[in-house]
DNA sequence: AATGAATGAGACTTCATTCAT
DNA sequence: GATGAATGAAGTCTCATTCAT
């Protein structure tokens, strides 16, 4: 008669947790995303909640962070795949971003949706890494003007987050291969007036 | 000296029904906006508000689409009058942009917080107005092209939008004259590819 | 310059106020009848009707009340005229019965719906004086055993009511004529024990 | 000693619940039957109650579907109990139903007071099942005019049911013995028009 | 560790009634 | 006498959270 480890136990309750939180959320959006709801998809009671999380919010912020560190590195992954291309990385990068939000778009918008609420706040970790990624990058291929590559960074990861957001959000009138076609353009652009050479 | 007509009265509740669901919207957020506290801000009781608005959300939606045509009489009036300008048009716009986003950060907030609720369903009147003007633009100083035209509108818009909304929510150690000098680059880079003279 | 004379006035909107209660009460049931709904039917101000209205309950009571006034005089009027027939009173009287109450099946709808929650408070005036009136009748031509008379009108009354307004209400599957077969044949079978010629 | 099973807690509550409804139902009426009082009533939260029962109207229909079940049950069972009676049936089943309507007078009286509500509409489970039983017992007795039988089945349940609710909502100044007397007379005169025996 | 019944504050909304004009 | 804007108590219902088992 043996009882299971008690902390494989918890581990497991906690994934189900999580994995339900995730679910729930991708599907009915954040303000559907209720403890109960949470609870009854993972199989356990509501008070089970309460023995991992501290509160609603702690869970949400854990998956959106998961889901956020699924994103960084996958992007991650693949951001530096690129860098071993000979030419044409920038576009190489914005295919995989668009393939990587359009992968759970439900789970796109809670995070596009819930993160003017705690900007300012918390939860900023994701972006400030993928910031600080994408500066490192440029400062290994362009020395220099280190001050304001930290700028260009900040402002390459907004663009190019926000605009295939948008994209898949709004699902404008505009096919996929035309909007990798300008994004490239635009950011390559910019990135050439940093003395980066345009298409690498 | 006549009685204050009861039409009158009636329009300067609603007028304060209003202004207290902004303030309240700008303080707490949309989820902090319930019908009790925009009605103790008016100063009027529950009810009152509900002579005036079919439901909550009736209100909330009333003072979105109001701050969202604020917005761009403003940046409409501000975009008009750049074309005047013999250079840096670009420049101009950005900075009109930010003075425009800068000048109530909470109601941006909210705006933000509030948009991928609704995104796919209604209310999207605001951005494909300001689509339409920017493709008009873009149409006027380069004819040919028409079909490129919307695309690179669509892009223009959010890029201008969420860099500066970003920037206003997130707060990021970038001086404001940074900010518009890189993205007024980035952007005027872009307009250059596409035929348009670049600082003009 | 003559300013109507303020008792006409007041009159007719007194009127107003009972004709639109009474068509909303008709239209919508006894809690459908609010007293703004009655206000706006009656094309008056919500004010005016506490004018001449204690308060919600007074306004319905009187048109319940006038309700009552109305089929009471329109069966006493028939009642009367029943008893110079020659025979079949009893029939006459049930056919008289059911036009009257199919007359305005609303208002009997309502009346029926709020009869059982003002009884043994107030209003009972309809039902007394028609108990009277028929125990009267029975009385006329049935001299003696007076005490047991006025039991016999109350059950009478009830019957003939409470057949009818079913019948009416409840819509079964009982052709009119049937009815007044079958009702008259109770009614007339029960007059017979009590002396009085069944025919008559 | 086993831990109480979560089932019967469960069952308990509604059963308190149900109780509380009643018994507020029974001394306020239906109107006057809020869900704060009917958890108040039965020592429970307000949120409670939404764990068992939709909505106010859900407990409340539950309420009535019971009363009217086990007054049926009731009726049910003396009925037949009065078939093997050598006389008096009638009489026997005319106490029986006063016996029956006497016992809870205010959920009789809320009984009468919504059953005009719904007319038409949902519910009329308790008056039909009631209808088919006469009506079968009576083609049991009486072979043929099977065609007339239903029609005499609902007026019977008809002028039983609504003479002794009046009787008991009015209180009128007829004893009860009287009025079991009378309303035997005529039920016991018209069913031996039918050619059913009269006392029998 | 897990449960799930219970909670209760608070959200939205209605409507009979009042009162300044 | 009439208005109708305003009221606010009270009603229904939700949901994050607790706690006895």
């Amino acid at each position: 008669m043996r009882r299971e480890p008690s902390q494989e136990r918890s581990r497991a309750t906690v994934d189900r947790i999580l994995g339900a939180a995730r679910t729930v959320l991708a599907e009915r959006g954040y303000d559907g995303a209720g403890t109960n709801r949470i609870a009854a998809a993972a199989g356990v009671g509501p008070g089970t909640v309460y023995q991992y999380f501290e509160d609603k919010d702690a869970i949400l912020d854990r998956v959106l962070e998961q889901v956020s560190e699924d994103l960084e590195a996958r992007i991650l992954r693949a951001f530096l795949g690129t860098l071993h291309h000979e030419h044409d990385t920038v576009r190489a990068n914005v295919e995989m971003l668009l393939d990587a939000l359009t992968a759970e778009p439900g789970l796109v918008r809670a995070l596009a949706e819930h993160a003017p609420r705690t900007l300012g706040s918390r939860r900023r970790g994701f972006a400030q890494r993928v910031d600080q990624l994408v500066a490192g990058t440029l400062l290994a291929q362009h020395r220099d003007e280190s001050a304001r590559v930290e700028t260009v960074a900040w402002m390459l990861v907004r663009v190019a987050e926000h605009v295939t957001i948008s994209w898949v959000l709004e699902a404008p009138d505009v096919p996929r291969e035309t909007l990798v076609e300008e994004l490239s353009a635009m950011i390559g652009g910019y990135l050439a007036r940093l003395g980066v050479p345009a298409a690498d």
